[in-house]
DNA sequence: AATGAATGAGGGTTCATTCAT
DNA sequence: GATGAATGAACCCTCATTCAT
């Protein structure tokens, strides 16, 4: 594997680990074991860094957007494609839960931060409205992107605030999951359709 | 105002303008006008001011979470009650937006940044209780605390997403109580009532 | 003596010594025996010590410009003034050195140094219209401007280039004072004066 | 042309622009579009270029140094000498402009330069030899090797200052040439020859 | 001749923090 | 309570230079 690609692999993983801020560009040469130099060869600095894992899942956001018209046929393929949605984000979740850090420490990135935004809100509004192909959800087009947005911004901070920090990162993943699919559970139900597993209901 | 007060609310000016990375403990010093020195004498440092102001934050919510009972009587109480909370959130925003940067560089505010998550997470469930207590959602306890968490997620994220950053921030609250009543919607409606403004559904 | 004053002086001492461009910012905080923090505390940088030094040096010049008037009253009084001028410039001679370092490495001491730049000009201008108030030199003022830039540009030089590098300081400004004078020769031989020790002139 | 002859030329055009300084071996190889790693081989670094360069003009000037005494046969000869000698000086005006920053970064130069120095200082004194071979000076050989001093500071400073920045270098050369005329104008008359454009003088 | 990844020392700068006054 | 000079560690980054290919 090429030095360029060790450099943002090992770089997510230790910004995932702990923190964008808290890993200095020397960290990060340290733990490939390669030279400050030879790092400032390759991206000119953190931000490049950065910037090029923003753009690795964009590029995988685009992936996943693409194929949605091909793999939400029923009501069964919203979960699968909600853990595929949230491992891409939890792969990348540092660029999530540094948000803000990053704004104001680097204001180059405000460009493509606000297109991966834009791009989540555009998967996140098309879900729904391949859902309400499905079946009707009794809403209005804005009221359908309202439940989009709170449906993405949910999604966005399950991978920033960790609810059950003991369980392992897949576990998380699931549960994330699962409580995404409770708030459309509803409308699926309406449409004839539980996904989730059933449980007893209204137990005291 | 004593200084300490004064620190404290420069400092959250400060944090929720240019986040906490940004602003060093020289420069909170500068805007208030007064020496580095004192501002040590008032605090031994950044973590302290934190310290600070996640307790303000804390007591700001159990304030809230004591009148639920009282204030939580019918339907139409739930949007005046969100945004009380979304009020005290964005008051606060610095601290839910920068949480990840936070817990690396100060280790020692975890515990107060987990009991504020806890108490937020207990007002979120307490707030379907009531709900549930005017009109049976038909969810099981288990699922009730999932939309709980997935409730407090999405008003969490709009703390930390601006997804209209042109807006002023009271309009931006106004918007997110709305994404907020959007998801309980169902529930509402269910129970006879829609605390939203109707609108024509499903148009094209 | 303050630190302010200690670093500016021992910075011009080194600056002098290595040139501005082999001096860091770190060397100069060492030979003070202070810490680097300290020496960005009073400057923020090489720049504002720089900045610092050519405004020193544009005051010294500024009262030798005041005092010429009353100083240049007659023939034997240029020599010693062209001396004060060039030890002027000597002091300060690493900002002439290092000229174009200076202009490509701090694009923000081009203002303060072209206002320098100025100044000498005028002082050397008003040095020939004294000569000439004394004794009509025969040219034209724009000739009599040529002169005093090619007096100026000799001057400069003279701080610049060493051609006698083994002797001490004082010597070489005599030195450069009187070969400054070997060009006003002519003038002042023709107002009847010679400033210059008589030696036999036109041996092979 | 070689790759050699192109990493000189190259460099030189970078220098002159930017200053000795400021041009870093990376930035002529990316100039020249060649690797690092080409550039070393032929100059072992940038030392080993500015000795070439220091080489070249030492060698410009020694052919003129030789063709003195065949092209100073009158007086009318002395402008065109002087603006053929500049233009060497301009053509490598970094080695001057920078003459103290090298002196300290590149102690392995000094040679080549006192060299340099001593061949414009010969050529200096050749010229007004010249000039009181034509017309005796009435100055002893002391005072004309002053003025040949001055004369040698004066032009080397029209390198390193520029009086009239937004002119264009041919326009700051022949004003050059004339400075110096001027600074030989005296003697010229005296020899009795005006090579400068009669203007009217003393006028007020 | 030429490439380009790699090195490592060093420079400029920031900042949380201390302490004598 | 308050000042402000001082500390020192750490960070980001540049650059001359080397070397395997």
């Amino acid at each position: 594997m090429g030095t360029r690609e060790r450099i943002l692999d090992t770089s997510l993983v230790l910004f995932n680990q702990e923190g964008t801020a808290a890993i200095s560009a020397l960290s990060i040469a340290t733990a490939l074991g390669i030279s400050p130099g030879n790092l400032y060869y390759h991206f000119r600095g953190k931000e490049e860094i950065l910037t090029a894992l923003l753009a690795e899942c964009d590029l995988a956001l685009d992936r996943l957007h693409r194929r949605m018209d091909v793999e939400l046929k029923g009501p069964m393929d919203f979960e699968p494609f909600l853990l595929s949605l949230l491992r891409v984000g939890h792969h990348f979740r540092c660029l999530f839960r540094d948000q803000e850090a990053l704004r104001f420490a680097h204001p180059g990135l405000a460009r493509s931060w606000s297109r991966l935004l834009k791009r989540i809100r555009q998967i996140s509004q098309l879900l729904l409205k391949r859902l309400n192909q499905l079946s009707p959800l009794g809403l209005t087009p804005s009221q359908r992107d309202k439940l989009a947005d709170s449906l993405m911004l949910s999604a966005l901070a399950s991978l920033c605030f960790e609810l059950e920090p003991d369980k392992d990162g897949e576990t998380q993943l699931i549960q994330s999951a699962h409580s995404l699919l409770v708030l459309l559970r509803p409308y699926l139900e309406a449409a004839g359709l539980n996904p989730v597993s059933n449980e007893q209901a209204n137990a005291p």
